[in-house]
RNA sequence: GGAGAGGUGGCCGAGUGGUCGAUGGCGACAGUCUUGAAAACUGUUAAUCCCGCAAGGGGUUCGUGGGUUCGAAUCCCACCCUCUCCGCCA
């Protein structure tokens, strides 16, 4: 949601964050629109107040042919008013579809692009290639002198990744992870986890079932739907489907910004540091034919995201933005994961969203780049659908900041960390870090 | 799934057709008293939308949506949610 007072005033910002957005929304038709309901509500009020005032003095009139006369008016006047209201809610849902295709205008350091192939690349970090591998991150991409096998070569060979199994139980884009492919997931996500301790979050398990409107609430809908699985029950095979309406979560975003829907926070509280872990689901509707190989695009992963509610600040929020993001590159650093970080322009933006950046993680196998990690900045186009305030510093109630990027997200993950971790015999070193998480194991070998 | 009870302001809780946005209590805030604090006392204290430069005026909101009525927190219907008991079960 957007500041209307803003849509009114200035109505050429959001047309042309629309066109950025590659949003189909006519802003002055909205702006009809709104016009239109504000018309029918100073009507109806009208008449509201004025059947409020006879109301009022009803049971003090005494005279019968008085009374009488009045009623036989106000019953007039009643129905008038239903037929007035029944022509403002029918304009309140027009004036909604359209108030919540309304964009988030896009900050000014956003680079122009109709789609990702015009993100712009910001910096590079590679680990150097030392003996003890640690450095500026000015290093270059490791390069292997034997044949690199792939994520799904690997997995199959050592027993640790079942892709023909997953889609014979589940279908396209479906996989298990079995073994030591299960506990490597697990040593990424609990790895992270604590590392966002130490930065001060606070993890959660949140809920991967959500209600409707925390699926509007952090913008996912209108405009998703096709994205999110629905629940619903299949009482027998020849009834159609009945919807439980919730919805599986495509990332603990969802739940975790929506934690305080509803609440007023106190200034002292903020900024809140959260991290969502959790499995995350996407029908990747549209997507058929893209990213088919391996697990770089699957209906299911597990994910640690980070999510913040802060003051409602522009400069606090970069500087919350810039603190998110580092944590994520902080994680693939210690994996010595070389990676970028590009600027994502207007076009691959999300709509409510004010600023991204996107980590993308090297990938052998696909010989570029490949996006690991999302950190986007909201302002307060979330906060408003949820109704998230604060009390500020004079008093006054103002919508929170929200912001939120990935810290880790798995199988996605595993294709860099497996391909950069193998070696020349077919095993892959677990790296080091992530050692503790799997009782000391230094390597996954073949199952014997 | 079966049976019952209930959803009222930040919280507790009264309110069964009109002057009720709603008694009272708690909490919070401000003040009096006090060296300070506590106690006591006094006062203030819902959200949201529309009109207005403002002062201010008006609408809506007692789980949600419909209905009855001149008028609904209150009556009727549907739905949602919570709690208790039973059943099933991780």
């Amino acid at each position: 949601m957007v500041d209307l007072d803003l849509v009114r005033s200035s109505p050429e910002l959001f047309q042309a964050a629309c066109k950025e957005k590659n949003i189909k929304l006519d802003v002055s038709a909205f702006l009809v629109v709104d016009e239109k309901r504000r018309t029918a509500m100073a009507e109806t009020q009208k008449m509201q107040a004025e059947r409020n005032a006879v109301s009022k003095k009803m049971p003090t009139l005494k005279d019968k042919a008085e009374k009488e006369k009045i009623v036989k008016e106000m019953k007039a006047l009643g129905e008038k008013l239903k037929e007035h209201e029944a022509a403002l809610t029918a304009l309140d849902a027009e004036w909604l579809a359209m108030q919540l295709r309304l964009p988030g205008i896009p900050l000014a350091n956003v680079p122009k692009g109709k789609d990702d192939s015009e993100n712009v690349e910001i910096r590079k970090w590679a680990p150097h290639q030392s003996p003890d591998g640690s450095g500026s991150g000015q290093g270059t991409i490791p390069t292997f002198d034997f044949e690199l096998k792939d994520h799904v070569a690997l997995g199959e060979s050592l027993d640790i990744i079942d892709i023909p199994r997953g889609v014979k139980i589940a279908g396209a884009r479906s996989y298990f992870l079995k073994g030591d492919g299960a506990r490597l997931e697990f040593a990424l996500l609990m790895f992270t986890l604590d590392h966002l301790k130490r930065k001060g979050f606070t993890a959660f398990i949140p809920p991967l079932l959500v209600n409707y409107d925390a699926m509007v609430g952090t913008s996912y809908f209108p405009g998703g739907e096709e994205m999110a699985y629905a629940v619903g029950v299949r009482k027998s095979q020849s009834q159609p489907i009945e919807s439980d309406d919730v919805y599986l979560i495509g990332t603990s975003e969802v739940s975790v910004t929506s934690y305080h829907g509803g609440e007023t926070l106190a200034l002292a509280d903020l900024p809140k540091r959260y991290c969502g872990i959790s499995n995350c689901f996407r029908r990747e509707a549209g997507t058929y034919g893209k990213d088919t190989h391996g697990l770089y695009r699957i209906h299911q992963f597990q994910k640690v995201e980070q999510v913040i509610l802060c003051e409602n600040d522009p400069e606090v929020s970069a500087k919350m933005h810039k603190e998110i993001l580092q944590n994520a590159e902080e994680v693939l650093q210690a994996l010595k994961l070389p990676y970028r970080v590009v600027d994502v322009c207007t076009g691959d933006m999300g709509q409510g969203q004010m600023y991204k950046n996107d980590i993308e993680t090297w990938m052998p196998s696909r010989k570029r780049y490949g996006e690991t990690h999302s950190c986007s900045t909201f302002h307060d186009f979330q906060s408003r659908r949820l109704n998230i305030k604060y009390t500020a510093k004079d008093g006054t109630k103002k919508f929170v900041h929200t912001l939120n990027n990935t810290c880790i997200a798995s199988p996605r993950i595993l294709i860099p960390v497996l391909e950069m971790y193998q070696n020349a015999d077919g095993t892959v070193t677990i790296p080091e870090v992530l050692r503790p998480y799997m009782g000391g194991q230094e390597k996954i070998s073949k199952p014997s």
